[in-house]
RNA sequence: GGCCGGUUGGCAGAAUGGCUUAUGCAGAGGACUGCAAAUCCUUCUAUAUCGGUUCAAUUCCGGUACCGGCCUCCA
């Protein structure tokens, strides 16, 4: 079995990665909060842990593996939404999970074996801060419960920071009622017009935090391997779940590893809802395929900040045209269904190199159309094809990538153009027959002759 | 201010204590083609900077510069 090693945020370094269980490994990746569109950072996460998950499906078994990734349907932010436009607190967080499905599908991100919701689990969130002041990790102040800091000796080594430095150039406002100025929220008090639930502390909600350790215990336990998000996530998301989860349950670890993916920029600036300057997935959509904008996200290494261009995302279009023009030529020879290669295991093995298993992909592709007999390309093929697999790529038909859907009518009406200039070819009419291809060209449709005959596809 | 990460050719982006530093795009030349397109072949260009360790460093260590992230909601 093909070790992997990943670069582990609390030990600060690439390291190998061993199972609790390999019959059951267990990764949590935080997910989206569901207040609007999600933006190309809420879709490049999921599209890195995608990967890991088909590595670890690859080594372990798909029966082997549970892959958990959180929705937040309650926070600040949607009750922000909902006064805003009057919607629905439901309206509003069903409509954006929906959107995000449809995004993730689009994608082509496997759906994780769980997406908990946290309106699903307030229960569960409410025994664990029940935990916590009775094993006194919190306590009560103005109707709040507050997670004691200083309770926790192991508090901040997850974001590598000292109480001492986090309160030197804290720009916090802190309120009042707080013993250490790092203490968090864990419950807070709902007023009668704002979503909530009734609990042993009044009616009211959970603190942002909560939820992923309630959760992650539920579906993988107290000890589970893997932990993702972005990296903006590691402070304080992340260290105050693991505090929580550590002190709830004594004994404990919480994740074993965790992982975390690079902010996406937008010329050289972290892109954020906060700073206004993000593109949603939907509107980047308009403009080339998602397999092109999920062939980008791979084209840096996950741990690296990723700086969106659209220059770049034509130039992933480009790759997946030449890649989806060598199955296009080999669309009659059959599909063997293979082992992934050495090659790609251990380059995602590596802590997901994709950059160099995509360089790997670029070399199965040349060879493939180098390969001259029927059994060397039926070979490439199918490697190609499962190569690709692990990256979640190559998942469109060939002919429709090039030709899109048409109506008949259309179809119809293209290859009568290319009739034509075959005749005036036929008759050395090199006139007629540039006229017709340049008419087609300004349609926005290529011809390639072949000995075989002549093709077409849309740019 | 504190903590963390980065700096590789025109661009994107891997890897490595020594041998030819990938891969893709772009550029140059060629094959194929009626001409193209697609494809193939050949080819130019890089390790921020200054020190140290070493027989040998782009790679390890330290300083400097520049860039970015976190320290407040964030994938």
């Amino acid at each position: 079995m093909i070790q992997i090693y990943l670069h582990d945020t609390l030990k600060q370094r690439k390291v190998p990665f061993t199972p609790i269980d390999t019959n059951n490994v267990r990764i949590y990746v935080c997910g989206p909060t569901v207040y609007d569109k999600a933006h190309l950072g809420n879709a490049k996460t999921p599209v890195v842990y995608d990967i890991l998950y088909r590595l670890l499906c690859q080594v372990y078994g798909k029966e082997h593996v549970t892959y958990v990734s959180n929705i937040t349907d309650v926070d600040d932010k949607i009750l922000n939404k909902h006064k805003e436009t009057g919607k629905s607190i439901r309206e509003i967080t069903e409509q954006t999970y929906n959107w995000y499905l449809e995004d993730m599908a689009k994608l082509n991100v496997l759906a994780p074996n769980f997406r908990p919701r946290a309106t699903e689990y307030i229960d569960a969130m409410i025994e664990l801060v029940k935990k916590l002041l009775a094993n006194g990790h919190a306590y009560a102040a103005e109707n709040h419960i507050l997670f004691d800091v200083d309770s926790f000796a192991g508090y901040g080594t997850l974001s590598g920071r000292s109480m001492k430095e986090m309160l030197a150039g804290a720009r916090i406002e802190v309120a009042d009622y707080k013993k250490n100025p790092a203490d968090f929220i864990l419950w807070k008090p709902s007023a009668a017009d704002q979503p909530g639930w009734d609990s042993p502390w009044g009616y009211g909600r959970p603190g942002w935090h909560l939820e992923c350790s309630a959760m992650s215990s539920n579906l993988l336990g107290n000890d589970f391997d893997i932990h993702g998000g972005g990296s903006d996530l590691i402070f304080p998301h992340h260290e105050n779940e693991l505090a929580q989860s550590c002190c709830a349950f004594p004994g404990t670890h919480f994740a074993h590893y965790w992982v975390h993916t690079g902010m996406l920029m937008i010329n050289g600036v972290k892109m954020s809802k906060s700073l206004g300057n993000f593109y949603t997935v939907d509107e980047v959509l308009q403009k080339a395929p998602a397999e092109a904008l999920r062939l980008l996200f791979l084209t840096t290494h996950y741990h690296q900040p990723f700086n969106f261009t659209f220059e770049g995302l034509q130039l992933a279009k480009n790759t997946l045209d030449k890649f989806y023009n060598a199955l296009l030529k080999n669309q009659d020879i059959p599909t063997d269904t293979v082992a992934p290669s050495d090659k790609i295991v251990a380059a995602l093995a590596d802590d997901l190199n994709t950059p160099l298993a995509l360089s790997y992909l670029h070399e199965t592709v040349n060879e493939l159309n180098k390969a001259e007999t029927p059994e060397e390309r039926r070979r490439l093929k199918a490697q190609l094809l499962a190569d690709a697999y692990m990256l979640g790529l190559l998942y469109n038909d060939a002919e429709k990538w090039f030709k899109g859907e048409n109506d008949d009518d259309e179809t119809a009406a293209i290859e009568a153009l290319i009739k034509q200039r075959a005749e005036a070819k036929k008759n050395k009419d090199w006139a007629t027959a540039d006229a017709i291809r340049n008419e087609l060209k300004t349609r926005g449709i290529v011809l390639e002759d072949s000995p075989t005959g002549t093709t077409w596809k849309k740019i």
